[in-house]
DNA sequence: TTCCAGGCAATAC
DNA sequence: GTATTGCATGGA
């Protein structure tokens, strides 16, 4: 008999199809990109295709996407990327190098813009040290900024890495659903995604797209 | 108007 | 070690 960590993948799947994360202001097929059947921004999806990031442009965009959706929702994200895009921005050596008062007025829209100005030209740095290798999740950890949440987001969509990425969402289904106790800590949690599920990054990058989905549809918010 | 969103670091206890 | 607080915009 299957487990109920993937049953609940199962039947998530079936009644959302893939939800196609991480969005990306620019995919390559014009086809593509767009789910109806999404909440929200319907813009950079790319369902059923894990080959994303497919240059080192969508790779670092999916890095500082990450950083900029901390607390934050991803329409507002949208609109911070856009704007360095528009200036061709999104480029670790550029951020690395722009002065914090310019980078925060235009990331302004995704919220806490003083702090994640300075987070951003931090990581950019870090990124840039790494010379295109993968970072551990030790060393992600141990830059300003960079929280358990936002180093899995990291790893698994940039670098395609099967680590579990546990937010807000992940808890209130679990806890729902009655699969974990309110106190187990965000690597408990994490672990019991991993030993359920093989190490595939596509099934852990689609579990936890669906997650998000189905609990943004869910009206009545519990408060925290 | 109030509430909240794909958290994090600093501070308080 | 765990709990609380500041950070900030835009949409519902």
């Amino acid at each position: 008999m299957k487990n109920k960590i993937i049953i609940l993948y199962e039947s998530l799947l079936l009644k959302y199809n893939p939800q196609g994360w991480w969005p990306l202001l620019d995919l390559h097929d014009s086809k593509i990109g767009s789910n109806p059947t999404k909440t929200g921004s319907i813009r950079g999806y790319h369902p059923k295709d894990y080959s994303y990031p497919k240059t080192e442009k969508q790779k670092f965009e999916i890095c500082i996407g990450a950083i900029l959706t901390q607390n934050t929702s991803w329409p507002n994200v949208e609109k911070a990327l856009m704007n360095l895009k528009k200036k061709d921005l999104i480029d670790a050596k550029k951020l690395s190098k722009i002065s914090q008062t310019k980078l925060s007025l235009l990331i302004k829209p995704s919220g806490y813009f003083n702090q994640k100005s300075k987070k951003l030209i931090i990581f950019s740095k870090f990124y840039q040290s790494l010379n295109g290798k993968t970072p551990s999740r030790e060393e992600l950890l141990s830059v300003w900024g960079i929280g358990l949440e936002t180093a899995d987001s990291i790893l698994l969509y940039a670098y395609k890495v099967p680590t579990f990425v546990v937010d807000a969402y992940t808890r209130r289904t679990l806890s729902s659903m009655n699969l974990m106790k309110d106190y187990m800590t965000y690597d408990e949690i994490k672990l019991l995604f991993e030993k359920n599920i093989k190490k595939d990054y596509r099934i852990y990058q689609e579990y936890h797209a669906l997650i998000v989905e189905n609990e943004k549809r869910i009206k009545p918010r519990i408060k925290k």
